[in-house]
DNA sequence: TATGAATGAGGGTTCATTCAT
DNA sequence: TATGAATGAACCCTCATTCAT
């Protein structure tokens, strides 16, 4: 495919970079300890927690990550693209639009929204439309929300804002419920999706949105 | 109704001091000062700015409540029964018992959802069947369904437990868009609501409680 | 002059300022020790060392200075305010006008230009017409000049600034031979003061201020 | 000069990868670096700063200088020796002894005295006479001391740490008013060259050196 | 008793120096 | 050997809680 330059141009990086590679096995560490402590304990952890349990020292975290911040957010977009990946392909799989949307918050609920750190952060930006992470989920609604509104499964009037929200509200039933109850959530689901089918062609309140 | 006790126990107050007249007005004055503080700003304030706004100094704050967790469920309790009971009171003046369960819901989430520390402490102990506030919401919720549950107004087995995480989530929901977009939770409140009707047969999923 | 408000009212302060003499006290004893610790180190001394210095803890310290830096201003403040008054005295009390302007630099060099911090930010500062300490400095010299001037000794064109200029640079001299030298400045000095005597016509070179 | 040795030493670095002029060439683009940021920062620079700039990485640079304070040490002896020398090249194309005195301070003060490194150092070894740097340029100055006061030019008493000292404190005023005043120190080099004429035969104060 | 000052254990962050590749 | 990643002590600052007045 690529003839002589192929061959060279390995060769050429390898001589240039040294593959650190243990630095980005570092990096890799850290950012999975991370992920795991922000899942456990959400953003106000210590980052020395953090270092310890990637096995790294204070500086190594910081060599790779600046701020607490910059970790904190290479977690959250790595997290809610697995998380908005994860729930899409779930809701591909799916025989029919309405299967796909009731998969979706099935799948969304049971991964990622026991992660307070996500969760944390998808209560504060779920409204802000340039954030990337939520910009995926929302686009995964967006079209699950097209699919079932053309087949008119869905109630009249609902909104992609209105399953966003819905994904943030019972994301915090599951974290609430997690270890009392970690099912209950799926009830309150089946309830919400209910009521979202067609045949209630109540109108839904305005908001007076902004 | 007291008698001479009435008498006597403010003359022994009035020899040392404050005729404790004092003390019980700022605890109040604390009280009302925390109620308000960790309304706007949740459990993780400074005691100071507690201490700040009631216009006592840490001193008498700590006498009265040796740690800030004291204060924190104090206030939590006030403010959870408040809650209830107003809640309770909307409920009781309406109509016909599904119009009371809406008409709750409506209440509670108008009033105090925006209380960051309820909040808060609701997510972390609306499970706990001891906790004082929560109980008394949970009584009012039970007899909401029970009304309903009665006049088959009510989907078949939705329990208390549903009804009360509902309104966690729906609170959440409250906090989240009360910035941006202040009246969205209304719409899920409707959904939500619609789905719990009795049209809706199909049985929720058990969530093997504990 | 008062009458009986006289009296009551230290009896009235009394009781709204339990007079927290100790805190006053702590107060001082923060700035003396930052005074001393910024003295013999200059500004890049950790915080902690003043705290243990001065016998209090780390919080006790951030509550009187909130940043380093307001503890570092105060003390600058102080003492730049001290150091001009002292050589204002001094000039105050000599025999004539060009003793008063000798005595100012004698004094001056003798007393705070030991002072590292002091130091440090003169040269910082110097050209700022607005820090505080520095123009209580240049107020004094502005009247010394005056003074040697309309009495014919100053050399012809010697301006406030040159005037402060020496000082800081003399200052400098006296830092840096303190410890081995001690007295090797004032050499320089008697060779400056007799450079800007009137008995030097030539002119001095502009600088295009600015 | 060197016979076989010369011969031989390269052929055995030669078969060890770099024929050590890679080292070389590396040293000297440190050095070359350091100096720049010295001179604009002072010692206080991040290492880093300087392995960036000189485009090496961190453990060549400790290779070639075990500490930070040896690669300064090194840029200083450097720099103290080019200052001297071009000082002293102004200075033996004056004219006469006074003019050579004067050259060289102006010489002196307009290159070097803006490097911050140079001045920092400058004022914490100027009396240390083992210090090469230093010495080189105490050496100049010796001279022009004797040839100004063989012709009966220079005040009686003037020694070369006079002199020399002199040198600090102007440098000093150079950097101070660098950025707001360029000019402003060459009023106050005036002056004190004018102080130190022979027309001023007041003596000088003793020092009681050590 | 009420006051608010004092305490000090952490929390985020930097940087000279070492070490694996 | 050159690279740049890793280390960790030390820095500035906050806040729940205690204590002298």
């Amino acid at each position: 495919m690529l003839g002589p330059m192929a061959v060279a141009e390995p060769e050429n990086t390898a001589r240039r970079r040294p593959p650190r590679v243990d630095a980005i096995r570092n990096r890799e560490a850290i950012v999975e300890a991370a992920a795991e402590v922000l899942a456990e304990q959400g953003v106000a952890v210590d980052v020395r927690e953090i270092a310890r349990r990637s096995g790294v020292g204070m500086g190594t975290l910081y060599r790779h990550f600046p701020k607490k911040e910059d970790l904190v957010h290479t977690v959250l977009r790595r997290d809610f693209a697995k998380w908005a990946e994860s729930a899409r392909q779930a809701a591909i799989e799916a025989e029919d639009p309405w299967a796909a949307l009731t998969t979706f918050y099935r799948q969304a609920l049971t991964g990622y929204a026991r992660h307070r750190a996500i969760m944390e952060n998808f209560a504060l930006t779920w409204a802000d439309p340039d954030l990337e992470g939520i910009h995926q989920l929302r686009l995964v609604i967006e079209q699950l929300r097209a699919r079932a509104g053309a087949m008119g499964l869905l109630r009249p009037g609902v909104t992609t804002d209105d399953l966003l929200l819905l994904l943030v509200s019972l994301g915090h039933a599951v974290q609430i419920t997690d270890e009392c109850r970690p099912q209950l959530w799926n009830r309150l689901l089946r309830i919400s999706l209910d009521g979202l089918r067609a045949d209630h062609s109540a109108p839904l309140p305005t908001d007076l949105a902004r």
